[in-house]
DNA sequence: AATAAAATTTAGACAAAACTAAAAATTTGT
DNA sequence: ACAAATTTTTAGTTTTGTCTAAATTTTATT
């Protein structure tokens, strides 16, 4: 398995998609920043390895193979990024380039120990799940702190956006992950709010609360 | 900087060799296990970088920039290594491997972090020193334990034949570094030794004699 | 010093992964 | 339903790193 098959199965898996409802090459391509002929290409090669179902002109979708290999790929990633921020220091926003690379590293025993070392952590820094050893993992039921109804409390549980000028605005603004919020009044005219957060109160627009997942409570 | 610019750079260097007493294409295509027209091909290129000097025919030497860059490699396969050991229970005999593809994730603050996690150690778990980050590294005063006197007391820093075969062999015969070693008697029909270690008496041969560094105290 | 042997380089080819430009299939709009 | 627009594929090219086979240079031998 080389790296760019290991990244053409993490984009299709986070691109989502079915059997049914399979990714279009042209959109594996804008996610990827390359080309959809380059797409095309590397679908065939995915197709004889059985790692997708591809017809020519209908997308791309995952096997249970290639389900398969996806997620060990992003257990890896979350997994280097928890210990990258708990172990190293690395604050969240830094993690995701180093991560890209470790994530190719191939040794199950290395990362088994990773996670030995980090107490079999279940979400990684943005708060995304990470899939067990056996590819199994659930995603937390969450929803986004924009479709809150008012007066209503959550836990801030993820981020949508992990950008890191997202990230370090959150920082940067003292909202972290496990955060108390309420919402205290929604403005009409542009969607921003006005949220309490462990005891501040703070005007946040509607582009941030539409990239912060909440869990209610 | 590609990962195979890196694995022949890193091969250089240990080849050793000098601006006057260059590495022969040849000797370089045996220690990679590929052809030497294959390194004939790197040569050139490393040589545009400007990190090699080259003159075909004449073998090849670092420049100071390739000598810099391939410590650099080193610095990180020998951190990573102690990583492996200390800190996820690897055994010397399993590390190698996957340090040769840790050692090429590109981020500078990954391995100063790993560093300081790791207290910055001098050796690396087969005794071998770990360059600084700015590249200076003294090679231990350090024998080979079939160099020894008779009678004369060493303490065990490294090993030379750094082979899963060679450290498991150790292992079972619980010979580590920093163990204390006397030569009690030398055999000069097979040059065997007795050696007491650890107040144990062992037999060993010329073989393993030959793979052990000992520092004389 | 001439020639044989060994080492090294060159030339040409290949595989992986990407690209561009052109062709083909699908989807959309009326 | 058919032409236009869009999407997707094909064909041919590029780059990196490798290889084989042939040619060249160096080294060793007599």
């Amino acid at each position: 398995m080389t790296r760019s098959e290991e990244n053409y199965l993490k984009t299709i898996f986070h691109l989502g998609g079915s059997e049914a409802d399979p990714i279009s090459t042209n959109a594996i391509a804008e996610q990827m920043a390359t080309k959809p002929s380059s797409v095309t290409d590397m679908a065939k090669k995915l197709a004889d390895k059985g790692l997708v179902d591809y017809k020519r002109y209908q997308g791309v979708s995952l096997t249970d193979s290639g389900i398969k290999t996806a997620l060990s790929i992003i257990r890896k990633h979350r997994l280097w990024e928890v210990f990258l921020v708990k172990r190293l220091d690395f604050t969240w926003d830094e993690v995701h380039e180093v991560a890209e690379q470790l994530e190719h590293i191939k040794s199950e025993k290395l990362i088994d120990k990773i996670d030995e070392l980090l107490d079999f952590p279940k979400y990684d820094p943005h708060g995304d799940p990470i899939p067990t050893k056996t590819g199994e993992f659930q995603e937390r039921d969450k929803q986004l702190l924009s479709e809150m109804p008012l007066r209503s409390l959550g836990i801030c549980v993820g981020v949508k956006d992990t950008s890191s000028a997202f990230l370090r605005f959150l920082d940067k603004n003292e909202i972290a992950l496990g955060d108390t919020i309420e919402v205290v009044e929604k403005e009409d005219f542009d969607d921003s709010l006005l949220i309490k957060i462990e005891d501040r109160e703070l005007h946040i627009s509607n582009q941030i609360a539409t990239n912060l997942y909440v869990k209610t409570v």
